[in-house]
DNA sequence: AATGGATGTCCG
DNA sequence: GGACATCCATTT
């Protein structure tokens, strides 16, 4: 008889994820079993053999005809358990495609072989330096930092390439996003088959995709979204994460994981690499990086010699004089559509709604309302006359009079793209215009308007952070940016990184060929760092500045963090509980800084309310220990969150 | 007596 | 996390 520690892909006890059974045959880690635990049928994965324990076991029920899954997608299974303190249950329901037992009809032959005409392309010095460069990689995680246009693509395809040939497979990850198909396309152009998933599959689909990988004898290419990191793949070689400062990199449901750190222990377990693809690193991986001296390719040139940068002015919106024709739009700004819509070409407006709420500034100077005590922009709360501090919850008062410039023109109002698209309307009325906003329709909206939008068949283009991302559109010549600093004003440390990561994306948004286009960008802030170096394109100096005011601050990669959310049916109770939280780990663990209790950015979310707790640690070990100590019930846990939001 | 909600215990 | 038991309050 063997004994077998089986993890059930659901959990059984809070504490323990592994249970041991029995069986009369030998079987390999990574198989799949169906067992049955107290009065329910599960399925689990072997994790290990083990001897006989001094308690009866019961026999596994069967074992599912399937292949193991790859023992190092097992490893860094554990490793996700243990390092986000999620329980191994939740971790292995990414894993295994959901429905696994069920019977699906046989495949209507989806193979989508089909031969496209390969386009060879000639590399650059620059491409082929940077292919050569990871080619030659053998472990460890390289950042690939193009600006937009340097021709990331190709050398993502050359080194696949290389990959394939060693007999090893590649994922390679894109962001969230439903604008992934321009990647898509180029990839299909020079490897026949590639799997794809992506997060409109139907369970069905989901499930024949995880099955062709898992029978796959030879090498695949995957592209995919965060969850492609755990398709059953026996060989990878490479991981290349495309836009690696994406947020959508992290999980923000349990387990809340960074799709960049798995990646890195996926990578290591089958002694392959990542590449980490950006023209905007984020600083932490930078400093992570340039520590462990991995190696940072940068490429600094377009790919195509004939494109025309794009002409940059920045509007200072602290100068009246400069908004005498409209207050939202500047003179300049207005003569710019004017003219480019005339000429019959495409423009784009941009804004971020998030953040431009109820935010407290000085219309005269720009001054806006910081907290004394950490920094983070304040959060004007109207039923209470007071400004709040997300961050370390220190309330102040409301100022009547700016305190740097003494005007009496303290505004606190926000900008929605409802209200661009209605006077934008009434300026240009005979004007197609598309206004895209609405976090989750958006990207589908997008994809079914996207023809039009490449037609040109839409004058004016209005939307939040979305449509900055990814859009190849030829016939736009001009976008404006309608408050550049809208993002910093959030109260994240973050906040700054964020808009500077905006800038560059905006202004890859154009001047991706030889004709003439403008960006114009408008800002209360027009000296501040993150847009002043986001214009310039000036990385390196941002990453300094950035690094300096992280250390000060003890903000990542300086310390750890830790984001727990406190959720009840009444305020009461939320602030009372985060309040006794805040005060048991304050006094049990010395050694960390506990921000809050604060109401979180979304205070009122499901009829609920949510305040939060930030602890900062320079050892991420103690912040695991204080998650031990969460209650189970009402608390979200969030480990090395991507936003304080 | 029947129903339903809240709470507690066990799970190899 | 879910199946099930047990307790207690409310409904008929």
């Amino acid at each position: 008889m063997y004994y077998y520690e089986v993890a059930p892909v659901r959990i059984i006890r809070a504490k323990q994820a592994c249970f041991t059974y029995h069986h009369d045959q030998i079987l390999s880690i990574g198989q799949l079993v169906s067992v049955s635990v107290g009065k329910q049928i599960l399925t689990g994965i072997i994790i290990r053999n083990v001897s006989r324990p001094n308690y009866e076991t019961k026999v596994i029920s069967s074992v599912l005809p399937l292949p193991p899954i790859p023992k190092q997608l097992i490893d860094t299974a554990c490793w996700m358990s243990s390092y986000y303190a999620t329980h191994l249950a939740t971790v292995l329901q990414m894993v295994l495609p959901r429905g696994i037992t069920k019977k699906r009809r046989i495949s209507a032959s989806r193979d989508l072989s089909f031969s496209r005409d390969r386009t060879h392309f000639l590399l650059n010095e620059t491409q082929s330096l940077a292919v050569d460069t990871l080619n030659s990689i053998e472990v460890g995680t390289a950042i690939l930092h193009g600006v937009t246009g340097s021709g990331k693509t190709a050398v993502y395809i050359e080194h696949a390439k290389h990959i394939l040939l060693r007999g090893k497979s590649v994922i390679v990850l894109v962001p969230e996003i439903a604008l992934t198909s321009q990647l898509l396309a180029e990839f299909q152009q020079h490897f026949p088959s590639i799997i794809v998933s992506h997060s409109q599959q139907t369970e069905a689909e989901r499930h024949r995709v995880w099955q062709q990988v898992l029978d796959s004898l030879s090498p695949v290419i995957v592209i995919g979204p965060r969850s492609a990191l755990f398709l059953p793949i026996k060989s990878i070689g490479a991981v290349i994460v495309d836009e690696a400062h994406e947020p959508s990199y992290k999980q923000d449901q349990a387990p809340r994981y960074s799709a960049l750190r798995v990646a890195s222990v996926l990578a290591r377990a089958h002694e392959a690499h990542v590449i980490q693809g950006t023209a905007t690193p984020l600083v932490s991986e930078y400093y992570l990086a340039s520590m462990a001296h991995q190696p940072v390719l940068t490429m600094r040139e377009r790919a195509v010699k004939k494109t025309l940068e794009p002409n940059i002015e920045v509007v200072d919106m602290t100068n009246k004089a400069l908004f005498r024709r409209h207050r939202l739009f500047s003179d300049s700004l207005i003569q710019n559509l004017t003219e480019t819509l005339a000429a019959g070409h495409q423009v784009l407006l941009f804004h971020n709604r998030r953040g431009s709420a109820a935010i407290t500034l000085c219309e005269h100077c720009g001054w806006s309302a910081l907290c004394p005590v950490c920094g983070t922009p304040l959060t004007l709360h109207a039923d209470l006359h007071r400004l709040q501090c997300h961050v370390c919850g220190k309330n102040n008062r409301v100022p009547t009079a700016c305190p740097s410039c003494h005007g009496a023109e303290i505004i606190h109002k926000g900008i929605g793209t409802k209200l661009i698209e209605s006077e934008i309307a009434k300026l240009f009325p005979e004007k197609v215009i598309a206004r895209f906003d609405g976090d989750t329709q958006l990207a589908t909206t997008l994809e079914k308007r996207y023809q039009e939008l490449y037609d040109g068949k839409i004058d004016i283009i209005i939307g939040t952070q979305v449509v900055a991302k990814g859009l190849d559109l030829p016939h736009l010549r001009t976008v404006g940016v309608i408050q550049a600093d809208a993002g910093l004003s959030l109260p994240d440390y973050i906040a700054s990184e964020r808009t500077f990561q905006l800038i560059s994306q905006v202004i890859g948004r154009v001047g991706r060929s030889a004709h003439k286009t403008s960006v114009i960008l408008q800002s209360y802030q027009p000296d501040h760092p993150a847009i002043k170096l986001g214009i310039t394109q000036n990385y390196q100096e941002f990453y300094q500045t950035t690094l300096s005011e992280r250390r000060g601050r003890g903000f990542p990669p300086f310390t750890y963090l830790l984001k727990l959310t406190c959720i009840y049916k009444t305020e009461r109770a939320a602030i009372r509980n985060s309040q006794q939280l805040a005060n048991t780990v304050k006094n049990s663990f010395p050694h960390v800084a506990v921000l809050g209790p604060t109401p979180a950015f979304y205070e009122r979310q499901y009829n609920s309310y949510r305040w939060q707790l930030l602890v900062q640690s320079k050892k991420r070990s103690t912040l695991l220990e204080i998650v031990s100590i969460v209650p189970p019930s009402h608390w979200q846990v969030d480990l090395d969150p991507y936003t304080l939001l």
